[in-house]
DNA sequence: CCAAGGTGAGACATTGACGTCTCATATGCG
DNA sequence: CGCATATGAGACGTCAATGTCTCACCTTGG
């Protein structure tokens, strides 16, 4: 009886990463609710895209986990993150340009300590050598989200295939961070 | 008297390049006209978007035809290439995300020409031997995108300096993209 | 000077989405 | 069975943005 609200969520993650401007009506029809149950569960819009950032951020935060962001060379730890953040990377760039209309307002702290922990991965690998110091870590963190935004936009657009994913990505911003043996 | 439509144009896409969302009415006070006047220049949102959208292929034909793609190696073509785009940057981010919206509708052919051209360049280079040739063209087009959109972003957002944005872009794009003399 | 056309200000109806509410129904539990 | 609770369907009212319209200005050119 009682809706799964774990269920709603994701439901409406699929959707609102293919639609952004779906309607409530729309994302209740998609997680096979009444507008009226989904409203009962999710006050308003915001709070649906409240619950959805922190979906994404608890997401974000198990992926960082399981790619255990600290053992081995960096550039294997990015290759993991990739891998391990690619189920969230949909829902990822529907939050990415979400966000930015929030401006001014209260972000999520949660985003900051995402950010925190990737931007320590560069640095960790610009201190091992492993990467180039010309780009920052910010810069670096900044870029891997464009891509995986591209990535997720290319295979949802079916000019790319899902399998690739990860090699794309992982790849083409490794072989800008990696330092090159020779110029 | 005459409203001058191409500043309006460049006023519209200068707010919406910050604010995706803004009003029409907001849209004119940027422009510096009553909203009348702008319902009389362009009959509704719709309309305005998609001389945006003209505006912005036309810069960015501007910019391919300026970066010269077919002379000299391909990477600085590259170079060249982010460099002419850069003040089209935060336009392009702009648009990039709204056409997604239109999903299956009439996109402007426009952005086909500039797709294949910048693919092209990615192809010539890998035809060169200059360019690795597992990344496909057509992904590391879109990931320019990204990335000039995560650089616009960063820029934007005070993360990073303007001064650094070509830089930034082409170096990351390229140190992916060329063939490593050594792995 | 005078007429014509462009403009600003604002009123107005329309539309679409939202949020609230009610009521009938179905489901689960004691 | 009887009751409590959750759901579905839908009817509202609200609100913001849009698009249309009118009317008074102003400037430009004849």
């Amino acid at each position: 009886m009682a809706v799964d609200r774990d269920h709603v969520l994701r439901s409406a993650a699929a959707l609102l990463t293919r639609k952004s401007t779906a309607t409530m009506d729309e994302v209740a029809k998609a997680a096979g609710i009444s507008r009226a149950t989904l409203h009962r569960h999710f006050a308003g819009r915001d709070a649906l895209v409240r619950a959805l950032e922190s979906l994404g951020i608890e997401e974000c935060r198990a992926a960082l986990d399981a790619a255990r962001l600290d053992e081995g060379p960096a550039s294997e730890a990015v290759r993991r993150l990739v891998g391990a953040v690619e189920p969230v990377a949909g829902l990822l760039a529907f939050l990415y340009t979400e966000n930015q209309l929030f401006e001014g307002e209260g972000q999520n702290a949660g985003w900051a300590r995402i950010d925190d922990r990737i931007s320590a991965l560069f640095r960790r690998g610009q201190l091992a050598g492993e990467f180039r110091i010309d780009l920052t870590p910010a810069w670096l963190t900044e870029a891997l989200y464009g891509l995986l935004a591209s990535g997720a936009w290319l295979v949802h657009s079916g000019k790319g295939a899902p399998k690739d994913f990860q090699h794309m990505i992982a790849e083409l911003l490794l072989g800008g961070a990696v330092r090159r043996e020779e110029s």
